[in-house]
DNA sequence: CAAATCGTATCGATATACGATACGAACGTA
DNA sequence: TACGTTCGTATCGTATATCGATACGATTTG
């Protein structure tokens, strides 16, 4: 019997818990809960970044004490946590994963040179993101001007529906793919001119297809207007999206799109067919 | 009893394995052996980046297959695994958990508009690294000169006794402790001009410690200058280190320190005493 | 000073992870 | 075509490692 609260597998993981998931790992041989727990334990910082005691952590968790006594004790031991004066926090060690993570990915790899590229004949903010159901999650940046550098890390994930990669790469999508994705995200307004509107987002998506590249201007963030490009793999499948980023006191939109939206479109192009 | 194979152990872990730590973890009524297999499987992608088989991970970490299929199967599962033509990789997921680090982490939210403003007032390479033993890891960059970005991916880790960083952070340690870390480093030649002798260290970092910050030229990459000031804790503890890289061809290193030494201090000194 | 909460330690029961084994598919070679 | 290898996957009886209730001293809080 795999001991999975619904509350604690929610806590983890936003998107990939569809219904039948909790009836199929109910009757997984090959579950291994331990490690499933012990990984709830790393994800409960995912809802509450700072310093945790073992209390708050079984809480959000959905584990009862001891057993998050345990599993931090042993994940404190290896490095995947660390203690604080304040209780507990992810350790250093999920650095070395994610740095695996990049190295290994041949996408990743390429994309540095290209990136560094696009960031010189184009001084303005470049992200590289990969796609991932409801959410893209950015995974390299150059940074353009100082001042328009807000604070974007490593691992960040925003909405498919209301960015530009994330329209960039539904527009190479089959329309019930885009439909269920749509359907399936919680479309809220981040701001004031954010499209929350399937029947809006669609006609986006169309735009992108027609132009090669997407765009969205201050959907996120006032101020920020942002160009992206799909990056499509061997089988002509998107993977990612290649965005170029600027202020709207620089830009105008239509500006932006001539100036930007070839070079994204350019770099995503030499990106893809891994 | 807690089977951890030596090999296993080993291949995780490349500083934290003492001689006692085995026999500690024999005797351990809390520690979790699932979990740590769990996490010595996606480990095994620090020593192999690619692809892998069960088998070849099974092979790297130290497990028996049915452990690895078991494992595995519950890591793909959770999304900390991708299954490729060719193998199987570590997964996104790990990048969320590296998130969660970098989005806890005060010193690093702290950090960027520092550096921000740092790679303003000097238009070339900005890192922040944290202080872990013998290495220093990687945590943010803000680029410079594009053609100087050779690709440094969050989580790299250098080693502490040849790097500008490395070498700040022990100019603010006690001797002893200093002299443990150079002796338990495998002090090897990265480049010609690498320092590898205790006593040429020692009188680099007594040379730091009286600047107030720390210069290697040529001593990772030929061609590479950097120039590197620690930030402290509260209790006065070195954390990490604010680097500032240049090009030889751009720069003298008395030029380079006389510019760029102050600015790192100033920085690290902004970002000390959480 | 009492109550709550912290981290830590202990322990018996049993659910759970273990690992040997088997099987069909895919691949490369003879 | 046939064979040998290695792949991923599935099964299963057993031992034990994990479970979770419980207890304790130290701190903190009201």
């Amino acid at each position: 019997m795999v001991v999975l609260s619904r509350g604690g597998r929610d806590a983890a993981s936003n998107e990939s818990a569809k219904a039948a998931d909790i009836d199929k790992e109910e009757s997984d041989a090959l579950f291994t809960s331990s490690l499933a727990r012990g990984l709830m334990v790393l994800e409960a910082f995912a809802q509450q970044p700072g310093p945790m005691s073992l209390s708050e952590i079984a809480g959000i968790a959905g584990l009862n004490k001891s057993a998050v006594q345990r599993l931090a004790h042993t994940l404190l031991k290896l490095g995947y946590l660390e203690r604080h004066k304040n209780g507990l926090t992810p350790g250093r060690r999920v650095l070395d994963r994610a740095y695996d993570y990049l190295k290994g990915s041949p996408l990743i790899r390429r994309s540095v040179p290209v990136l560094a590229n696009l960031r010189t004949s184009f001084n303005e903010r470049v992200d590289l993101s990969l796609f991932d159901d409801l959410t893209i999650m950015y995974v390299s940046r150059m940074h353009g001007k100082p001042e328009m550098s807000h604070a974007h890390l490593i691992g960040r994930r925003l909405p498919t529906y209301c960015t530009a990669g994330g329209r960039a790469i539904m527009s190479h999508l089959p329309e019930s793919e885009v439909l269920d994705i749509l359907e399936r995200s919680e479309r809220r307004k981040l701001t004031s001119r954010t499209a929350t509107e399937i029947a809006d987002i669609l006609s986006l998506i169309e735009r992108a297809r027609e132009d090669g590249f997407a765009m969205s201007v201050e959907e996120l963030l006032i101020g920020d207007i942002t160009v992206a490009a799909a990056v499509l793999d061997a089988k002509g499948r998107p993977v990612g999206a290649v965005h170029l980023g600027g202020g709207t006191g620089d830009w105008s939109p239509e500006e932006f799109a001539r100036r930007a939206g070839p070079l994204a479109l350019t770099a995503a192009r030499e990106l893809s067919g891994d």
